[in-house]
RNA sequence: GCUCCCUUCGUCUAGAGGCCUAGGACAUGGCCCUCUCAAGGCCAGUACACGGGUUCGAAUCCCGUAGGGAGCGCCA
């Protein structure tokens, strides 16, 4: 049997990482058993659904790389089929119309709470039948009224719900357009889909569903219902804890393989391994082996998993990205050789390649501006006369390279008879601005001679005219 | 209100009756390394929600309590 997953999102808000958890669980089940993922939206909810969601939707999947093997399939193109189903249910009597107002229903409802019942619809228009003049009705499924539906969960195990606890739920609107749980049941049967994972704030709907597909003589699926992701305060996501786009993680500097792999090892793990390849995981992650509680976002820990995948990754493909960083920033390079000498000096020093774009601006352009606190620290005094030592040093230096640098340092330090400290970060601040940069010598190789010397003379400048 | 789900360090988790004086990771603090900052290494503190059982023995099994979440829509 061919293993069938997929991602089922409603277009009516953002994809957030929860969403993306489960459809990264999806895909991996698929991807592991040599099966297919499909995309379906579901967008049967046309008040709120919209075509900026669903773009969102699909930048997203790309972006993170998790590829379908078929659709989008869209519900609202599929309202014929719905309606052919829908038929076959009122003529086999498995459905039914309903002519109930929703003022009956809200009156129903409070009367049931009020006797601190469970609100649900009594059935009344079961046996009707004949039509009430003028009124559009809706088309209710006929829920079993005894018995129990155990839902095999592939996380929970079973869990067993009563039928006397379920209603007969409305399958059709008056306007005539099915319902979520109706199509739902509907498409994953139409697509095969063997394997049903998502949030678990679907496994109350999953006995209607299962009855519904029985009526209709299909066979259920195998279901996984996973937890949600609480903020990181353990309460509900929130716009401030996550509940943002996951195009924003792109924007900030994330990787996706970073989020992905932080996603996955939440409520699941592999003995202590905590940093996984996109193939390790297709190779390792078992749907049955996802914890059943929810868990909360952390983005430190988000933070350091990104970092982990940066020093891991090769140097050209993060050259790519830091250059888009960069162009955020204004400022636009196709100097693959420079790209690649800061991401291979900034990648232990940057949680994201947005924090790392910002801290390498003095890799660029003809000068740098000088920190005040920095250059009061390193630029007077000794460092001031360390300026000069270096700037004709480093104007003699042939090997311009980074160990040629590096040579010409230690140089000037034994000759002085300071540490090394006393000449780097002299040149440092001069060079960067800054008293923070990745090793000095390869720093200065990659800054290049005449912007070296050109700074040096730059920082002489300042100490002079700081008055310090 | 009713039904369903969940509960190990602050957070993510390991743990499927003795291997647990509860392991790893993030974060935090300290030390080492060191041209800065990092990265890395070492060390430290912090957890089985509570109460009853079952058992020679329970984080692990059972029951209850508490707390959290979800569903009960002509939303998805």
């Amino acid at each position: 049997m061919t293993i069938v997953t997929r991602f089922a999102p409603s277009p009516t808000g953002l994809l957030h990482i929860g969403g993306v958890r489960t459809a990264l669980f999806s895909w991996l089940f698929a991807r592991r058993h040599g099966g297919r993922f499909i995309l379906r939206v579901e967008d049967t909810d046309r008040e709120r659904s919209t075509q900026e969601a669903v773009q969102v939707i699909l930048d997203g999947m790309q972006w993170l790389g998790l590829s379908h093997d078929e659709g989008p399939y869209y519900q609202t193109r599929r309202f014929e089929r719905y309606a052919e189903v829908l038929q076959q249910l009122l003529a086999q009597g498995k459905a039914y119309h309903c002519y109930c107002s929703k003022d009956d229903l809200e009156e129903m409802r409070t009367a049931q709470l009020a006797r601190k019942q469970k609100p649900r619809y009594d059935g009344r228009c079961r046996g009707r039948s004949s039509p009430v003049a003028g009124v559009a009705p809706v088309i209710r499924f006929k829920n079993p009224l005894d018995g129990d539906v155990i839902v095999e969960d592939l996380v929970h195990g079973p869990v067993v719900f009563r039928n006397d606890e379920l209603d007969d739920l409305i399958i059709a609107r008056s306007d005539g357009t099915p319902t979520y749980n109706f199509c739902v049941v509907v498409d994953d049967s139409d697509m095969h889909i063997t394997h049903v994972i998502r949030g678990d704030d679907h496994l109350n709907n999953t006995p209607r569903q299962i009855n519904m597909l029985r009526a209709m003589g299909f066979t259920p699926p195998a279901y996984a219902h996973v937890a949600m992701i609480l903020g990181a305060d353990g309460a509900k996501l929130s716009k401030r804890h996550g509940a943002v786009s996951v195009l924003h993680y792109r924007e900030e500097g994330y990787l996706p393989e970073a989020l992905l792999n932080y996603l996955v090892r939440l409520g699941w793990s592999h003995g202590d391994q905590e940093i996984f390849t996109l193939e390790e995981l297709t190779r390792l992650f078992d749907i049955t082996e996802v914890n059943k509680a929810a868990s909360a976002f952390n983005p430190e820990k988000l933070l350091w998993v990104n970092q982990q995948h940066m020093m891991r990754a090769p140097l050209p493909y993060l050259a790519g990205v830091l250059r888009e960083q960069l162009l955020r920033l204004g400022i636009e390079t196709d100097d693959q050789p420079l790209l690649e000498g800061i991401v291979a000096g900034q990648r232990e020093r940057a949680k994201t390649l947005k924090e790392m774009a910002e801290t390498s601006r003095y890799f660029f352009g003809a000068e740098v501006e000088i920190d005040d606190k920095s250059g009061r620290k390193h630029l007077t005094g000794a460092g001031l006369a360390m300026l000069g030592r270096l700037r004709s040093a480093l104007e003699a230096l042939t090997d311009w390279s980074a160990a040629g640098v590096h040579g010409a340092l230690t140089a000037i330090a034994t000759e002085s008879g300071v540490g090394l400290g006393k000449v780097a970060q002299p040149l440092r601040v001069a060079l960067t601005g800054t008293a923070v940069s990745p090793p000095i010598d390869a720093t200065a190789a990659l800054i290049g001679r005449e912007r070296v010397l050109r700074r040096l003379d730059a920082a002489l400048v300042w100490a002079q005219t700081a008055g310090v």
